[in-house]
DNA sequence: CACTTTTCCCAAAACGTTTTGGACAAAGGA
DNA sequence: TCCTTTGTCCAAAACGTTTTGGGAAAAGTG
């Protein structure tokens, strides 16, 4: 018994001692043929119930898999999804980012695939690292985040009509799956909700521009003036600049607040509290008290700062599933277009939305 | 010419309009054999200097790339590295873990590697996931990262012999490769240098207990305490965890202040410091003025603060960089032992480390 | 009983590389 | 000239699966 199958997995280049055993060693042993072991395990009808279960077992004892190379180069396919991340965003920061990689990972690994990460320190890093999977054959299809209103990566993504979901929405016509925050319905909401306070000045601490989802954020924001009967005033806009401390948020508050009348409320990303926090202690205001604060993205901070943070929650982890359920469709040959999905965000309301004092 | 490849390329499952080419095509087209394109690809001595410059162009002008998958298979190698991160720590936050990604990400790239990800939810999860990758033979070699004192998945990887190597280190007496920041000697410095300034009372709010990191920070700062010629002071010793709100640094610092006699200035891991921050704050203590401040991880936020944070700034990129040569070697199978790297941390002096007033 | 159908199994081909082990001709050495 | 060496090239095997296309025996049908 033993002796059948000892040979194998002895001196395997570095010294990795693997139990390995593989489909022409496990048919030896259960004196079958590979093509009826493989038929067994993969639950094909022509094999007798009894010897599949056989097999079945003996697979388990013996430890078993398929080796994942051998299959992926059978059956074409890589069995791999990409993705490229870049630290100049600290999109990255907190928990969000890691709930939405957390998604995607587990279901990947859930069906059998393996997710490839890419880090690119810049946009045309990204374009390579991108270029290189796709082109390389190294993945079956790409995963895009932090997407840009003009964004090179789906046009050339559709015109070789390599499989894609983006984590977000662009400017572009042709058809294209996408799972998105429906981030003009969370800004619409919050903003009715303080005006429903009594709040009338609201203002909006915006994302970099560029991107696309500070242009949902500005419309649900202006939407939801205009529902609650507010004029809207673009001296309570600003755009916020992560990699620029001269647009930081920090400063675009003490702006804010030089204004001769001066909001009461502002609606903003989690991400800049810090600098908010900073400008309107520096300004002697107490948040939550003197100016109401709502936040996009439910971090850490949010919920241990005192006062704790009232905040627009999107659920990465389920957008994360998502993508990739919409992803393994695609591959599958779905048209993409049949896959535009924009998910609610939910508002929670914790110490920082009081009517104004 | 352009009829001898047609053909290929077209209808490959789902609509992936490649242009690719292979192995056979190219060959093919060069009225050569497999093998002499593939030797002078590889740049084979027993190629003529004439047809490997030939073969080169096609394949540069057919934009040929050899398939990944087909050469792992030929090779026994899947020439992909695996990394398992857990979002339950946040060590996550900022730029630190994000720039060790990158130099481990782009080494990787740089070898024509792949790096695997997997995303685990809790500490049995991420043993999990590591097997399926050891076990389903999906990798050659893997990182770890956020060690504990005792970490189940050194002695795993150790008992059978499977190439890897620990950002960090862990309480292991077989030898093993490891890239570790010297946590002792930062603590130490930063420690002489605040009694250096004349401060006489210096807290330490130290990390999660049960990782290794802290042990080393721990060491360093009371080592810098006695070649400072101070007393060891329990009471200015706390041990601050992440997940419990109750033990934050936030009121650990309002402890540390209850003191009859207290600190005149602190060392921690940056990731606490809007907790400690904000305890000053309720303190009516001002920051760098009548506490000095050093953070371990020169995030983004000890840069914008007002007043900059002095910190302790390990080179990440250049850890993960390394991290990757050495599993390189490991894998090719170099003896680990040989492996074991302790890189110095520079010390940023910015405006929170100031003499007592 | 003779025929068809069903059940269960398998040999061979295929996926796209790299490596092995020559083969053949030209060049060099005696 | 004959033998050896060197320089180029290539056919076949191998990596470990899955798929294709039967084939033989057992079971059903008339």
């Amino acid at each position: 018994m033993f002796l059948e199958q000892s040979g194998n997995g002895i001196g395997l280049g570095n010294g990795f001692k693997s139990m390995t055993i593989n489909l022409k060693q496990l048919s030896k042993l259960l004196k079958l043929s590979p093509t009826t072991v493989s038929r067994a395990l993969a639950d094909y009808p022509d094999v007798s119930a009894k010897t599949r279960a056989r097999v079945k077992q003996m697979a388990i004892q013996q430890g078993y898999q398929p080796n994942p190379v051998a299959r992926r180069l059978q059956k074409g396919k890589t069995e791999t999804i990409g993705i490229v991340i870049t630290p100049e965003q600290n999109y990255f920061s907190d928990t969000f980012f890691i709930d939405l990689l957390s998604g995607i990972s587990n279901q990947i690994t859930r069906a059998g695939y393996e997710l490839i990460l890419g880090v690119a320190s810049d946009e045309e890093h990204e374009m390579q690292s991108m270029r290189r999977m796709v082109e390389g054959k190294r993945v079956d299809g790409m995963i895009l985040t932090l997407i840009r209103e003009q964004d090179p990566r789906v046009g050339y993504l559709l015109d070789r009509d390599f499989p894609f979901v983006l984590y977000g929405r662009t400017r572009e016509t042709r058809p294209y799956a996408f799972v998105d925050m429906d981030g003009k319905q969370a800004f619409e909401k919050a903003c009715t909700y303080l005006a429903g306070l009594g709040h009338r000045r609201i203002a909006l601490l915006n994302g970099e521009p560029g991107f696309m989802f500070p242009v949902g954020c500005r419309e649900g924001y202006e939407s939801g003036l205009f529902l609650s009967g507010l004029e809207l005033d673009p001296d309570l806009i600003r755009e916020w600049k992560h990699k620029d401390p001269s647009q930081s948020s920090y400063r675009w508050t003490l702006e804010l607040f030089k204004n001769d009348n001066p909001p009461t409320a502002i609606l903003f990303q989690t991400e800049a509290v810090n600098g908010i926090f900073k400008g309107l202690d520096e300004l002697d205001l107490q948040p939550g008290k003197d100016v109401a604060l709502i936040g996009y993205d439910d971090l850490e901070i949010a919920r241990i700062h005192r006062p704790s943070l009232s905040v627009l929650r999107p659920q990465a982890r389920e957008a994360g599933q998502r993508v990739v359920n919409i992803l393994m469709e695609v591959i599958k040959g779905e048209d993409p277009g049949k896959f535009q999905e924009i998910h609610q965000v939910e508002m929670v309301i914790r110490e920082t939305s009081l009517p104004p004092s």
